[in-house]
DNA sequence: GTACCTGCAAAACCTTTGCAGCATC
DNA sequence: GATGCTGCAAAGGTTTTGCAGGTAC
C-alpha cells in the first residue's frame, strides 16, 4: 500500500472521525484500526481476530461490532470479493483501490490503477438518481502460480 | 434486460454448452436456466428457490449444485454484490452487465454501461501475469427512494 | 453517574456434503 | 446398465443478537 501518510496520521484521522460522529475511543478500536491501517489487502473478521493482537484485545463480536460502526462512520470499507466472508479494507480519503483475486487459491492483491470508473460514477448518478455512490472494481482469474 | 437474443435461443445455447461440457439434460436445470433467463437481475440460491417453478420442481440442494456446475461450464456467472448470499446471473456471449446496488434498500439494478473497464483487464494481465480475467463492477449508493 | 462498549453464549443464516434411490444417456 | 443427478437430512462456517457487567466520558 503507498505510504502517503504514515500509520500515526491514519490512526488519528479515522479515531478523531469517529469521535466526531460519536464513537468513544476504546482500545479494541486501536488495535483494530491498526491492524486494518497494516494490512496489505482486505481482510475477514476471522482473520482479524486471528491476529494476537486482536484475539488477545478482544472477542470476535466485538470485532463484528466495531467493524460495523466504523463502516457506518466511513472510516473503512467492507467488499465483496467473491468469497463467502465479508471483506473489510481501511478507507483513507482519496484513496481507492480495485483488487485482483485469484479464483484457484483466492490469492487477493491490491491494485492501484487509473480508474476510469470515476468518470462514469457521475454519468451514473445523472441517469438513475442514485447519491452518495461509490464502486466496487474487482477482476478475477488464475493467477501464474495456479497456471503452472 | 436487452432482448437480443430470444429466452429460448438463450436458452438453447446453454443447455447446448452444458452437454457438450457433459453435464446432462434434466427438467431441473431447464427450471433453474429458465428462471436465470427471465431474471432482470441476479438472484441468490434462496430466491430461485422460493419460485413456484423451481420449488414445486426440486430441492434446495439441487439447486444449490446445479448452480455450480452451470457455473463452472461458464452458462451463468456468480457475483458478490455486498451481501451474505451469492448472486447468480445468466451469462450470455458477448453480455456483460454491472451494477446498482442501493445501499439502503437492497435494490439492485443490471446497469447496461459501456464499460471502460475492458481495457483495463489487459492491462492488468500484462501487468500481473493472471489470465482468464473478467471482472466485478458494482456501484453502491442511495436510491431516490431512499434518500426521499 | 450515564450511556456506550465488551464478553460470553446462543441463535439465525447460508452454504456444503453424505448417502440411498432415480433419471439420463 | 452405468454414471450422474436428485432429495432428504445433517454438518460446517459466518454472521447476528441478548444480556449482564465493565469502561469511556
Amino acid at each position: 500500500m503507498a505510504e502517503a501518510e504514515t500509520t500515526k496520521e491514519r490512526l488519528e484521522w479515522a479515531i478523531a472521525v469517529c469521535r466526531e460522529r460519536g464513537l468513544r475511543r476504546t482500545r479494541a478500536m486501536e488495535e483494530l484500526l491498526l491492524a486494518l491501517i497494516a494490512a496489505d489487502r482486505p481482510r475477514t473478521l476471522a482473520e482479524l481476530c486471528g491476529l494476537e493482537s486482536l484475539s488477545e484485545q478482544c472477542d470476535k463480536a466485538t470485532v463484528y461490532r466495531l467493524l460495523g460502526r466504523l463502516q457506518e462512520k466511513g472510516v473503512i470499507r467492507r467488499l465483496g470479493l467473491h468469497e463467502r466472508a465479508a471483506y473489510y479494507a481501511f478507507a483513507y480519503p482519496g484513496e481507492h483501490f480495485d483488487y485482483l483475486v485469484c479464483t484457484d487459491c483466492g490469492k487477493i492483491e491490491a491494485l492501484d490503477l487509473e480508474c476510469p470508473v470515476e468518470t462514469l460514477e457521475k454519468e451514473v448518478m445523472n441517469r438513475t438518481g442514485f447519491s452518495g455512490l461509490y464502486h466496487e472494481l474487482e477482476f478475477f482469474g488464475s493467477c501464474p502460480q495456479c497456471v503452472g
